[in-house]
DNA sequence: TAAACCAATCTGGTTAACCAATTTATTAAT
DNA sequence: ATTAATAAATTGGTTAACCAGATTGGTTTA
């Protein structure tokens, strides 16, 4: 059916124009929501384009909550409005790739946050998670190695310990751009990793204690330097 | 190359077998960041699994960052290291469905913060928009309608406006679970939006005076109620 | 008239064959 | 022996045919 060769960046752009054709024809046939799309059969011809390509469309808009497939059945529209369907979408399309700021930005939120409520909620299996990070995190930087992962599997295991399923998400999500990142930049050299095991081991401590107040200024302290390399560069 | 018929739930389960598989592959055979995985036909056969079901598979792990798809070559463990591969890989087979408690304490932690950033970094087309979107509000409300829809639309535009793309997409992943939760509890009755309309007017005229402090004072006056709402239910 | 049944149709999901770009192995030339 | 050229095999992506469950419309039955 297609003509045209795609590179894999042109793909991206590919499933741009199928979102906002999609957004058109909810607006134009004035689909109301719990509506059901036309099939992927019918999506696919009339935008010109592979039925895989609309799957991965609805799949995307599917993780945004926009789509739902019911199977043997077809696609409905979320049950959220007419205009926040046509809303979001329009913001989904105007989405850009995340800068390094921007991660580090989101992240340093997300922590001071995700901390406090581990201090709150964690349990003794928790706190074992985050001791076993810990200690893996000491033993590579003893070693002079470099130990960015074993850095964040021990965040990882706070955002598991604050019990907030949608932060623990996010975290995940942000983590490998941080990690890229810290090592293309060397975030973390040999004697900032020596200094941050204390500043982990005091994180612990106030979580151990159940001390949320404590845990998020021991986090602001382990974020000195990260705050300085996120805001000057 | 199945025998056994499953509905959609059951499908999840399928899609956490083939991580977990995938995981213990990457453990066994010591493959390296960098290193390519066996081909989506080797793992289907290897697993019992369509390709389909791998590909969908690899498509959520290109989502967390963990694996890169390149066409025609392979597909590509991420360059953050072995350890955090499999650290992570273990947090999302442990990711549970957020709860709605999860997402408001999600949202007031993100919107205390890109109201600050939006009042930082706002321009004079994000004000534009900010203004549309509440002019939507205030219509819908002043009609007697329900506004749930536009309310967010006009937090969506402040997300927007702070310049934080991770940020902004967060708030459209949460948005869709946050309206369809506040029209299933009717978190906002009329005279509550009735009230809304002056907090939101308050919020827009901080980030038009580009103060941040006072921008994040009159979100947290707003978000009062929702603040209630969610540790009490 | 309305409820129950049934077959034709339509649906998302699955499968397998196919494509073109890439990688690897083989051959040829220097 | 080394390099260049070339052919074979491998790859993710695409396509089209197929599957079983859901839907729909018409028909029959009480």
């Amino acid at each position: 059916m297609r003509v045209d060769i795609l590179t894999k960046s042109e793909n991206r752009e590919v499933q741009k124009q199928i979102i906002s054709k999609l957004r058109d024809l909810i607006n134009y046939k004035n689909l109301e929501p719990g509506d059901k799309l036309p099939s992927e059969r019918m999506l696919s011809e009339k935008f010109g384009v592979s039925r895989s390509n609309v799957r991965e469309v609805i799949q995307k808009l599917e993780f945004f909550g926009i789509l739902k497939s019911r199977p043997q059945s077809g696609t409905f529209i979320a049950d959220i409005g007419q205009i926040a369907i046509s809303g979001m979408m329009a913001d989904i399309l105007r989405l850009e790739d995340p800068d390094f700021k921007s991660l580090v930005e989101t992240r340093i939120l997300l922590e001071l946050k995700t901390v406090r409520l581990a201090a709150l909620r964690r349990t003794d299996e928790d706190l074992a998670k985050m001791r076993e990070a810990l200690d893996a995190y000491k033993k590579k930087v003893l070693n002079g190695q470099d130990a960015v992962q074993e850095d964040l599997l021990f965040h990882l295991a706070i955002a598991q310990a604050s019990k907030n399923s949608t932060m623990n998400t996010f975290m995940l999500i942000i983590t490998p751009g941080i990690i890229t990142n810290f090592e293309k930049y060397h975030v973390c050299d040999a004697n900032l990793s020596f200094q941050g095991i204390q500043e982990h081991e005091d994180i612990y401590e106030a979580i151990k204690e159940q001390d949320p107040k404590k845990a998020k200024e021991k986090m602001k302290t382990h974020f000195k330097i990260l705050y300085q390399y996120c805001y000057n560069v």
